[in-house]
DNA sequence: CATCTCCGTAAGTCATGACTAACTGTAAGC
DNA sequence: GCTTACAGTTAGTCATGACTTACGGAGATG
């Protein structure tokens, strides 16, 4: 039960190419679904369903002008992503160290 | 054709929840593939496969004790993933910041 | 009102990948 | 040698999810 504890739905979300792609542009300009869609090799209902696993995930957000969405950049997501890899990080390196030193160095 | 510009596999690999499990009980303490798939609700080959991935986007290293393979932390994968993230946390923070700012604030 | 553009949703197809069972291989202990 | 624990690989099943086409709704413009 100790199993699948509160992680960032940002990991699951940006492990998709395309969905990847779509937050690079929204990353460097906010973007309407039409103008991503022109830009990509998909569909526009499937920009739409990135877009909606984005902003579910807190990496996107949603702004109305008339009948148009645009889409920026949330903070929150990758907020999240960078707490879980920070806790991760500084132990990697400890980890990694202690290997090293406890280890005869040999050359290859 | 700017299209799949190189990224760290590393988020694809952690975006499936046992795979990041795996990867966290390693995190915390190297580990036998017996061991932890003693500790999974899947059986062995599953764990077998999932460290393959994790080999590959460098997140784990193997080393042979005998016929067991320990699995540790390899810093490269979570150092991949952390150069990327960086890249985009600045520029998230200023184009909301941008937005916030553009943006008459009015209560909810 | 009619129409046009914007967008989300529904339904269905298809590929990917997570999993298991069965097998092979290797090192250690008898 | 035989056996036993360890682990990677293969083949096949099944669920998930990325995509399409078709549709319906909301706002602007005539």
């Amino acid at each position: 039960m100790t199993y699948r504890r509160q992680d960032p739905r940002a990991l699951a979300a940006l492990a998709d190419p395309t969905r990847r792609e779509i937050f690079e542009r929204i990353a460097a300009k906010p973007h309407s679904v039409s103008e991503l869609a022109r830009q990509l090799p998909v569909s526009r209902p499937a920009v739409s369903q990135h877009l909606r696993v984005l902003k579910e995930a807190q990496l996107v957000a949603e702004t109305r002008d008339g009948t148009r969405r645009i889409y920026r950049i949330d903070p929150r997501g990758i907020g999240a992503m960078r707490e879980w890899l920070d806790r991760h990080w500084g132990r990697a390196l400890d980890a990694f160290q202690q290997f090293v030193d406890s280890n005869p160095e040999r050359k290859k």
